[in-house]
DNA sequence: CCAAAAGTGTTTGATTTACACCCATGG
DNA sequence: CCATGGGTGTAAATCAAACACTTTTGG
């Protein structure tokens, strides 16, 4: 094994994802079982090492793919914060960079090399009790949750719960799940339909069971929202 | 000298200080002159290397200091992003975290021991040329400016580019200079004194140059604006 | 008195909200 | 046919923008 030497003192540096989706109509999270020590046992959001000369993004990407199976490829994925406590992680000093992922309710993980396994939990039991995650994902995940419910106002990250073509009220679910409101269908739509840039209509109908088919959309080209949705309930 | 050894490869992590104030009717950054290797001579934003048990914001506010000699206590800090392109530092893999400072135009840098000397420089100067900064401290930069334009949207953080005691005009000077738009005064003066919390009467008077004297407010318990003030020139 | 800045009033138009109502579909 | 969700119409309330106008100060 190859033995580094330094005359400053060694920082680990780690990639953590904060992967959240809208799944039974709860906002999900994607966590790990830990299979070694510290913590071994306790859930933790999927995360590692980030390799020397492996650029940020790339690891958590990576991580990701080798923690739980999933592909992010074309999903959104952006840097949350980096979280760096001296005492944080009990072994060494650890720099963990979070970042956050938004995935819409379809692959499943199924669990890889690194972790005995993978799941979905909503959020709110997560948050609920200080120890149900280890380290200090707990924070890490409040703070991906809460910037996932601020960039559903002023930008379209809303559609990135969605899968490829979706309807006005399978967004409407997401903004109401995420923010624990309830929004007037009809408001909505014309709200969401009438930014341009936001949603555009593919042409298609979808059959969700009963009632009228709705218009499929896909994600449109606009990426910050101005003015922003509005936040007060509109019902 | 201390050596250590570790069978994990070395990574650096120093924070950055994005320092913003507005001086002279434009947004300014505060920058040092880099004493050493590499890029020497180089402007740069203020920044050094976190001690191994030294917390991120300890670290970011330790460095302002002893680079510029400004103290930064009951200021705006926020931390900014982290910046870790394998080859962002000639050197050694460095992690960069960021930190967002904002000021209000009061302090005169003096310039500490680590960097040759410390100066306010208006952004756009610094990042109109693509070799004004150091390292990857351009984008940093940018970063910063678009995140503190952001957030004068949705949050209160125009405030902390005034002093303890402002007008309703210098605060709005503020809003003018780092969105580059013009606003109308008496719509300006109405929004901001009605949103609860936002800013607070002091009972006082300014005497500002001519005209009449104007109440000086101060911070108000408010952090988050709901609804954001418009960013569309009120004039 | 005059210029200039502070602050208030007022009008107009846009946006938000609430909710009625018709449309289309599956069962 | 009828329950259900999709989508549009519409009126009231609220808010934003433009700008007139009064107040207060320094020179």
């Amino acid at each position: 094994m190859m033995v580094y030497t330094s005359k400053y003192p060694p920082f680990f540096v780690t990639v953590d994802g904060v992967v959240l989706t809208v799944r039974d109509d709860a906002l999900c999270a994607l966590v790990v079982t830990r299979g070694g020590e510290p913590y071994k046992g306790t859930l933790a959001l999927p995360g590692g090492f980030v390799d020397i000369d492996e650029d940020l993004p790339v690891a958590a990407v990576r991580e990701l793919s080798e923690e739980t199976g999933l592909s992010v490829r074309g999903q959104h994925v952006e840097q949350l914060a980096t979280y760096g406590a001296p005492d944080r992680d009990p072994r060494h000093r650890t720099i963990s960079v979070a970042y956050l992922v938004v995935l819409p309710d379809l692959a499943e993980p199924v669990g890889g090399d690194d972790a005995t396994d993978a799941h979905w939990h909503r959020v709110t039991w997560l948050l609920a009790r200080k120890d149900r995650l280890a380290f200090d994902h707990r924070h890490i995940l409040r703070d991906g949750v809460e910037r996932a419910r601020a960039k559903l106002e002023y930008t379209a990250l809303g559609t990135s719960f969605c899968g490829s073509l979706f309807t006005i009220a399978e967004l409407r679910r997401v903004y109401e799940v995420v923010w624990g409101v309830e929004l007037d269908p009809g408001n909505f739509h014309r709200k969401v339909t009438g930014v341009p840039g936001f949603v555009e209509p593919s042409g298609e109908k979808a059959s969700r069971g009963t009632g009228r088919r709705a218009t499929l959309y896909r994600r449109g080209p606009l990426a910050a929202l101005n003015p922003p949705l509005t936040r007060t309930a509109m019902k």
